[in-house]
DNA sequence: AAGCATAGGATTATCGATTGCGCAATATAT
DNA sequence: ATATATTGCGCAATCGATAATCCTATGCTT
């Protein structure tokens, strides 16, 4: 039943030469000549040969994988993102890994030990909602592997990361409530202060402050973004002396949930209040009406990524400079917040 | 920079021991000294000692890599799928390697070939909608490597597979809109015949059957169940003398590009066609109005088969025999068929 | 006290692929 | 024809962890 698996050993005995030998015919190398590796490369196939990366990975000091971390991949985004990383990868040969921490710290922490003993090459990582103590990647990047951070980052780790520019979306999607005729725009922002969520936070303020509309704190209203935290985000709202005629939520989940408690209460959308979100996942199309929402470019996110990585592995010995890549957030606009036709 | 990483031989030279000593001392061998025991982890804790896997996975023989190939992972099925793999697989030491296919033939069978050459333990595999050759499959049961598939499957394999009763599935949901009072119900299937798409399919058919209404050829429309497909047949169906009065699409975004077709021809749901779906997709409880759907216990579905992958690994020498899991499909009811109140 | 058991480790080979170094045989130069 | 290059490949070590086998002091028995 279980073939026993044939390694160059085999082929080499079959030659009557030297494994050496057959591994650089395998590898094409110049010193061996054409006869030869015709050779090897027949009885290779005869054989049914198969390389075993973990002997080459352990002999060479590397994995040819790279280790992704992400919350979860039940989000078009991160799924899009490690698909525009799998584009790039593969291309140089090297596999993925992928790994979920359901944006929990614990997970998050026994996951990079995880990839570390695995030995992959390089880490890619969007970390956890609860993620406040970085040490875990300290230790990667002592470890002298490649770390890069996409979306969510920290600035004090001094590593590459790859993010949009979340205060311009942020700013143009507010702008484009204002634009609307929205006179009294609310927000939805995270508990956790994450560089993203501050910095969509800071496009709302500066988007008001530059058309000449007040800044209101009750009409910020902070949770943790879920469908829920959004329903009852809106049902708070709603109570207030004055609501609110425009909503930017900073998540497409709390959007759903605002819009689930508007229509409880017979509102119009985007009639008596517009709606707008981050993060183009799958469904924000298919609600009704369907949200406005700014697309992250998650494909290319991805690409780059895997492209400084690539670079940061090349570099090797000299020193790498971290590098950040801005990438410009699109517009996407759609009925929720569509006053004029 | 880059730390040299200490291995067991370092700390066998600090304590004046051999590796063989620090190896047996930190998988707590009964041969070895409480106090050496004691002594190993103190100075391995020192020297930051991370155990290298891809050493001792060339010397035992065993990565404890389970690989998981799914067509995608951004889609709610197949990510809460994995999500209940890697549940069982954690507890028992495993790690997992996601990879996706993208539905697309030759990164299959390429995808297979890296996971055997990364020596995975298992494979975990829910087959590309292309596939119709399945030798790439062959090979990973020939090296006896454990194979389990799920969703999708194929029975000449002889392997282990976990599914949901596709049959009971489409029967109850069709059975559900005749209760609703629907006459002349339409069945979105894929052109390729995979067995869930046949067994939906016969589903549907003997519930018409059942309760004495006619199968009418007319009403069954192939295609690759997209979105675009969806919304292309249903405006097929609209051209027919006699329009339906219900559909059953055996993929949710079949049934959004449905529910697009209607409501641009203004008729209603579920008070002109009612529509059921599969695939309990997060977006399915966000449309308007909101999508029956046959719930797939994705999460269990994963569960399931990283039980068995285990127990074939346990069997081991002893011949394992392939087993079927067979779990019962469950409805959600909402208001997409909801006719009477 | 001689004989045997046992605890606690040391030796050494092994997993499969890779590579620096060395060496023989052939080719080229002068 | 002698000296030098070049071609083509073998030798042996190495990556880090592990396990089968073998040793050597103690401890225990009668």
């Amino acid at each position: 039943m279980k073939t026993e698996k044939t390694t160059i050993h085999d082929i080499a005995r079959h030659l009557n030469i030297t494994a050496s030998t057959v591994s650089r015919a395998l590898k094409d190398h110049p010193k061996i000549s054409s006869e030869t590796k015709k050779a090897v490369h027949k009885t290779a196939q005869k054989l049914n040969y198969q390389p075993n990366h973990i002997a080459a990975a352990l002999r060479n000091g590397k994995s040819n994988i790279i280790g992704i971390i992400v919350p979860t991949v039940d989000r078009s985004f991160f799924s899009s993102v490690v698909r525009g990383i799998e584009e790039i990868a593969n291309t140089a040969k090297y596999n993925v890994m992928i790994c979920q921490t359901y944006d929990n710290f614990e997970k998050e922490v026994s996951t990079v030990e995880a990839l570390l003993n695995a030995r992959v090459d390089g880490i890619i990582v969007s970390h956890a909602k609860e993620t406040l103590n970085f040490d875990h990647f300290l230790k990667v990047k002592e470890r002298g592997i490649p770390l890069i951070m996409f979306d969510r980052y920290n600035d004090e780790l001094e590593v590459s990361n790859v993010v949009i520019d979340d205060f311009l979306g942020a700013y143009k999607v507010t702008e484009h409530l204002i634009q609307q005729g929205c006179k009294r725009i609310a927000h939805f922002t995270n508990t956790r202060k994450i560089s993203i969520f501050k910095d969509r936070l800071r496009g709302y303020r500066e988007a008001l402050a530059d058309n000449g509309l007040p800044y209101a704190d009750e009409l910020v209203v902070e949770s943790n973004l879920q469908q829920e935290d959004g329903k009852a985000g809106m049902q708070h709202l709603l109570t207030l002396k004055e609501i609110p005629d425009g909503l930017f939520s900073a998540s497409a989940m709390g959007a759903l949930g605002a819009m689930e408690a508007l229509k409880e209460r017979n509102l119009r959308i985007p009639e008596d209040v517009a709606i707008v979100t981050f993060s183009n996942e799958t469904f924000t199309s298919v609600t009704e009406p369907p949200l406005t929402t700014v697309d992250q470019h998650s494909m290319r996110i991805g690409n780059a990524a895997a492209e400084i990585f690539l670079e940061e592995i090349n570099a090797r010995e000299r020193k790498f400079i971290p590098q950040k890549i801005v990438l410009k957030p699109e517009l996407i606009i759609r009925r929720s917040s569509l006053r004029k036709k």
